[in-house]
DNA sequence: ATGGATTGCGGGTATATGCCCGCGTAAGGC
DNA sequence: GCCTTACGCGGGCATATACCCGCAATCCAT
């Protein structure tokens, strides 16, 4: 008994680090789901929805409604791909100042992170959560 | 570049394992966040929203429309406290019913994991999670 | 080329989660 | 005992996320 299942504890982790990482990176408008997509979609862009979703594993409808989001704030836009069922998507130029402006403040994160757990700690959890 | 920032990393991990998780509980009814949102009420049934939103690390609103969702299935019973503005919430016989028929299965998944990644990893992962 | 299968989306539905506001109750200071 | 403060909730608002359905476009085998 009381031996918290590890997707309770994964679960409990995650909402912490989200908090954290939201508050940080908040000074340039977006939280830390909006500006993670962002740096996806920075990579491949334009890149279809579908796609996308693959690369982030998550749902395409989930994807289509984040980026509506995103486009509503001015920092991506949504076009036709060739395939004409294909709904594409690349960053404005108002996007990109967000990753370059945001790009220090998520680096803050990580350092603080790296430095009260230790680099190596680190590296190792990211090897463990990407290994379930 | 290209590095994932810890929260990333977290936000997947938990997506996956919650998937995983809800899977394997399904069969009672419930996902996991409700499996687990019950299991901690039963520990300390009757309780108050607020309390039990200390417990379990979530916003109390959350609580609220969660205990509701169950409360709609028939699993827990929502009532007044002493104090007039306390909420409290327990568990229904169905409740105490579903927490027992999905044990084993939750037991299970436990079991997969452990014999898939050894138990002393996931003893470390759960140390690590908590100390993030 | 034509009809069936596949693919890509949007929208509907549902849960999880957090923050803020306003209301009503309880507690404390004087 | 009264008034101010603190507390507990419900409801509104917004995002993240998944699944399913139906429509439209594309592809493929015959």
């Amino acid at each position: 008994m009381s031996v918290p299942c590890i997707c309770t504890t994964l679960r409990s982790a995650s909402r912490r680090m989200i908090a954290f990482y939201d508050e940080t990176i908040a000074p340039v408008g977006v939280n830390i789901a909006q500006f993670s997509l962002m740096r996806s979609i920075a990579r491949v862009e334009p890149v279809t929805l579908t796609a996308l979703g693959r690369r982030v594993e998550l749902d395409r409808s989930t994807i289509g409604r984040n980026v509506r989001v995103l486009e509503k704030m001015g920092l991506v836009e949504l076009g036709r791909g060739e395939d004409q069922r294909e709904a594409t998507v690349a960053l404005t130029e108002a996007g990109h100042k967000v990753l370059e402006d945001g790009a220090p403040l998520w680096d803050g994160a990580q350092k603080a992170l790296d430095d009260r757990l230790g680099v190596e700690f680190m590296r190792q959890l990211h090897v463990a959560l990407d290994s379930l």
